[in-house]
DNA sequence: ATCAATTTGAAAGTGAGTTTCATTTTCGGT
DNA sequence: ACCGAAAATGAAACTCACTTTCAAATTGAT
């Protein structure tokens, strides 16, 4: 009578197979929503926030907190842990950067040891900015000299 | 005619005295609203969030992002750099740890050096389990085996 | 096919800010 | 001290990203 993993709904295939052939990316819960709304059956916002939040819990999809101010956004890793990348966002243009890098992942051994803290790589989000704006900033500041 | 850093309003002082009183804290928001809600006088939520965009702007106060779906808190450093620390929140109590530590200064030379991006420690969270509730969550786990 | 548990969509609610706008305040000039 | 333009304030409405409520539809073990 209780399936053990809860119902395999049509919705969820849906979100699911939405992730999977985006799995290079970070989706958004509006982009989602976007994706299946020109459908005979669109997916309600409702809906999407629950399944993200099922599919987080089940291991199959990570959420990253991508922004101070805005939202969030989830992606596919396939039921194992997803390769251990950090995130850099760059506070200028927005954009979010993965990097996967040996000295980074040593970072999380030093605060566990150290600090007695287990850190969440997949929560955590470096602030910043990017060589990109980086560059344009410094042209700006030269050109107001 | 045009004063040159915004005018001096008794709701910027009593909010700049707040922060000084209280420089070893961070202070929310709502905490300043709080502080302010029982005299003759109240403050209004959005000339607190006036001020604290305009105290931070000329780097009297700086924002934290401390949590994923909460709010943001501010912490005065007296218009010069605060010391450098890192956060450290634990998604299971709440609870936001200071450490100042030199491997972890590290981190944004290395960052910068190996990947372009200049950090900014402020606005950096790292997000995981601190030390007492890994102990229970522990501890919850033995007892269900 | 049956039926209880689960999921869904629509709509209302929430929390943390942000914006609008009419009404004060502030403060350089006189 | 007074004037007046620029800026700050409070009240209230608004935004954004979710979250919750609830009646109706769907799922799936039997």
């Amino acid at each position: 009578m209780r399936p053990s993993g809860g119902y395999q709904t049509k919705q969820r295939a849906q979100i699911l197979d939405y992730f999977i052939a985006h799995a290079e990316h970070h989706v958004t819960a509006v982009e989602l929503l976007q994706a299946f709304a020109t459908l005979p059956k669109p997916i309600s916002l409702a809906t999407i926030y629950r399944q993200l939040e099922r599919l987080e819990s089940e291991g199959l999809v990570r959420r990253y907190t991508t922004d101070e101010r805005g939202g969030a956004c989830w992606q596919y890793c396939g039921g194992h842990a997803c390769t251990t990348h950090f995130h850099l966002k760059c506070t200028e243009c927005g954009t979010l950067i993965h990097v996967t890098c040996d000295y980074l992942d040593g970072i999380g051994d030093h605060i566990l040891s150290h600090h007695g803290f287990v850190v969440d790589h997949s929560r955590t989000v470096f602030y910043g900015v990017c060589e990109q704006c980086r560059a344009k900033l410094d042209s700006c500041r030269k050109d107001s000299l």
